[in-house]
DNA sequence: ACAAGAATCTCGCTGAGCGAGATATTGCCA
DNA sequence: TGGCAATATCTCGCTCAGCGAGATTCTTGT
């Protein structure tokens, strides 16, 4: 049970989450007519939401990994659903900004908000030192893959 | 910063790192000319490889979250390539056995392989005693995730 | 034997996402 | 100022992953 053991323990268990969280999204996805790349998308939107950033098709599109085309129907698919709709950026009349409905918020927290609650129920297993080691891991982990080529 | 705070800042770590992982294996997929669902394919193959279990098409479907003409298609294309091949099952001769290539294990190492690596690296930050309590979150969350609805 | 059931495959179709190119707008620079 | 390259988005036509329905082959219980 040296390190590198530790290590590939570790790379399985977050490899097995990330196709649960997956699985997760896809039925979440299933349930609200929603496509596997519109759950991402609205997410991306959320945290524009969040973080006050303007979201529009370019970034919402780099952000997914898609082409212009790929992105002009996912948009197409939200604005449908009445998700989000398009409004022209006074400023740079190139631009279209997103605007993201309450709707989409309540769909959004109908997601997490199960998922949080559980986290935290794991999380109240542990001490608060053992919380702040858990998340410093977790940010070392996020930085890391992160910066990949 | 209260337990509610970090269980938040805690999911949307997990999160994130989901997210990049996904994005991680479909710059791998691409660099293969596979599909990111035959990536997902090929490492539920070599799970089926490291514990034994025999892999069939069926399996392999229910695991993908595929139906049977998805699951031919998928398995039409990895045959294609060299990386499984049918052998019909002497025992049940309605059932097939797919037989993973060493092309295909060496593929699933050079994708895991610097997953590995990093992990290590940040998990060798860590004293033995913390390295066991990510360890402990990680199963919980594990656990927790994959028993839901 | 034969019917019911199981494992896999074939066929035709829908639709997500791609490449190429069209359109509208901005900003640089002479 | 006028023209041109760059930028943001959208349209069109196509490919191919995955679906539903049903065919095929084999097993098992009676």
């Amino acid at each position: 049970m040296n390190e590198q053991d530790a290590g590939m323990r570790v790379v399985h268990l977050l490899r097995a989450i990330t196709m649960e969280l997956d699985r997760v999204g896809e039925r979440f996805a299933a349930r609200h007519a929603l496509h596997p790349t519109d759950v991402r998308a609205l997410i991306c939107l959320l945290d524009a939401v969040r973080t006050g950033a303007p979201a529009t098709p370019g970034v919402l599109g780099a952000h997914l990994g898609l082409n212009s085309a790929g992105t002009t129907a996912v948009i197409d698919r939200l604005e449908r659903l009445g998700h989000v709709r398009r409004e022209r950026d006074t400023r740079d009349r190139r631009r279209v900004l997103l605007k993201v409905d309450e709707s989409a918020v309540a769909l959004g927290w109908s997601f997490f908000g199960p998922l949080i609650n559980e986290v935290v129920a794991v999380m109240s297993r542990f001490d608060a030192a053992d919380q702040a080691t858990v998340e410093r891991f977790l940010s070392g982990v996020h930085e890391a893959v992160t910066s990949r080529e």
